[in-house]
DNA sequence: CATGAATGAGGCTTCATTCAT
DNA sequence: AATGAATGAAGCCTCATTCAT
């Protein structure tokens, strides 16, 4: 998807007004971009569309910053607590879309941001890093739940993006028990 | 809140055409009900009164069924998979709602929910079970993130209850890395 | 038309909630008498036919008083200004149905209202009592112009219904002008 | 209040069917002025603010009306038939807010109809010209519920705008008893 | 290319009226 | 005869989308 100056503001925009309300109108979108409905519509020519473009650019973002962490390359604790990083650094801007996931991404573009996922924990079960006793896609499940509360919380204020990680990450490793 | 029977079909029929359809239109939830959407006035007069409706009787069965357990009674990790247990069995079918929470709940109503879970992790910290070292508000959160996915994973015919409700226990205790 | 007790404790509630309000529903006025709207339907099968009832129960009353006024028989002066006390005195509670005169009352009930006014306005023209360059028709419809306003200044509380009917007949007899 | 072409022809419109039926709904209104329910909404943006508009239309044209007449500068008796000829000349158009000018006209602009008209009359008075034994307010309101019945009678067809104007104005100046 | 104006579809709600008990 | 429940028609309003300039 090639995106010029116009349309990054757009969906900036959009990005901002739909995390405060998730069923803002076009015209929200287009006053808080300080353009004309119309002129949305031209670059945007529906509102699905529009919200396609807001959760790809969130996708892509996710994506690039995932990719450049080199998860390979690491241990597979520390390779979760750099996915958690990256997910409470670049989601703020897209959380509105986290719940409409399926709706709108890109089917391929989100694969960028799942599979580097999956692998990772199908890395820590196979290495014996992860228990087996739980199925690799329940994990997977469980963990995107605990990052995505823990993106909630950031953006409601009531805790800090690193101590909403590390609660996260200790939690997906070790859980709450005390040892 | 009283309901009779009447209100009663309608709430249920609430709630099932709410889960699918987060935004349903108040024709909808009538069609559903089996009722003419005027009737369906009679006895909810507002869609804000009906979306109340729903989550209150919601909150109210899992309210019922958490008091029912008797946590208190129970050692901490065990009430946490009391917990997990009612909230599997009773969620499904106002899931519709946890995502609405503040909206619509009857903030009394929301706190006999609430109050025992945070009561139980609160416990959990001061007998030593459930580690110290992340504040029990966040422990709590991430007890319910993970029930709340357990629950839709559930719901999406993923995974059965038991085993959603087990992943969810076994993760918040003791966590996904290999013993 | 024959009306039982019911009917006249409906009519009066009708009259009451209507004076106030003049686009009232019928749950109102049901309201107001005491009783479910199917029973108010039992009465009067249809709005119209309730603002009917109380259109010819007013006008009857109004008939009645000017009837019992004798008007015939005493100078055309005089007549007058019975008309205006027997209007103020039984008007106000019909108020409601002045500004729909022509949609609701029975043509002939209304007559019987109507015609003694524009008799009056005749003989006095006749008699040489009131101005002969003005239609009778029109003097007839001021006359019953400053009787409504009249109506309606009491019924504000803004003057006595005795001083608004002196007002209203000093000024259609003699004018504004000072001697 | 700044009104572009499009609107005055909204606000002609609704004059024009509100006259006929002062409850006509909007779908008539904009039928009347040739375009559709959602763009009458785009001029007034609310049931409310058509009347309004409307309404202080109206006055605003009422009371050009006035002020172009000088009253001031006039004898108060022909002042008076001034006055009467404006309101029968312009309030045709809004003859359907008459009754509703508490509800939705702007005090503001009211006060421009309504005061010159009572200073006409407290000037009277004060003059010797009008009666003195009758309150000013009770005066103003005979004088209007003349001009407003010889309106409608205008309205109606029952007369021509000049007649009913004369009879007004004789009929307050001078009464209805032949000299 | 940008924009103000226009619009049809659809949502929420009210109300006169009917039905079953 | 009386009533609570049910309903269809209609009203107000919003919004995604299109059109003309």
């Amino acid at each position: 998807m090639v995106v010029d100056h116009r349309q990054t503001v757009i969906l900036d925009a959009a990005a901002r007004v739909l995390r405060r309300r998730p069923d803002a109108a076009m015209a929200d979108i287009a006053d808080e971009a300080g353009i004309g409905r119309a002129t949305l519509y031209r670059h945007f020519p529906t509102r699905e569309a529009l919200l396609r473009g807001v959760a790809d650019t969130g996708t892509a973002e996710l994506a690039d910053g995932i990719e450049a962490a080199n998860l390979d390359e690491l241990p597979v604790d520390r390779a979760i607590a750099r996915l958690a990083a990256v997910f409470l650094r670049t989601g703020a801007k897209y959380a509105a879309l986290i719940s409409q996931l399926d709706e709108y991404h890109d089917p391929c573009a989100k694969q960028r941001v799942i599979k580097p996922v999956r692998d990772v924990v199908a890395r820590g079960i196979h290495e014996g890093v992860l228990r087996g006793d739980l199925p690799g896609d329940t994990l997977f499940e469980m963990f995107t739940a605990l990052i995505e509360r823990s993106l909630w919380l950031t953006i409601g204020g009531a805790i800090t993006p690193e101590a909403a990680a590390d609660a996260a990450v200790t939690l997906f490793l070790d859980g709450a028990r005390a040892t």
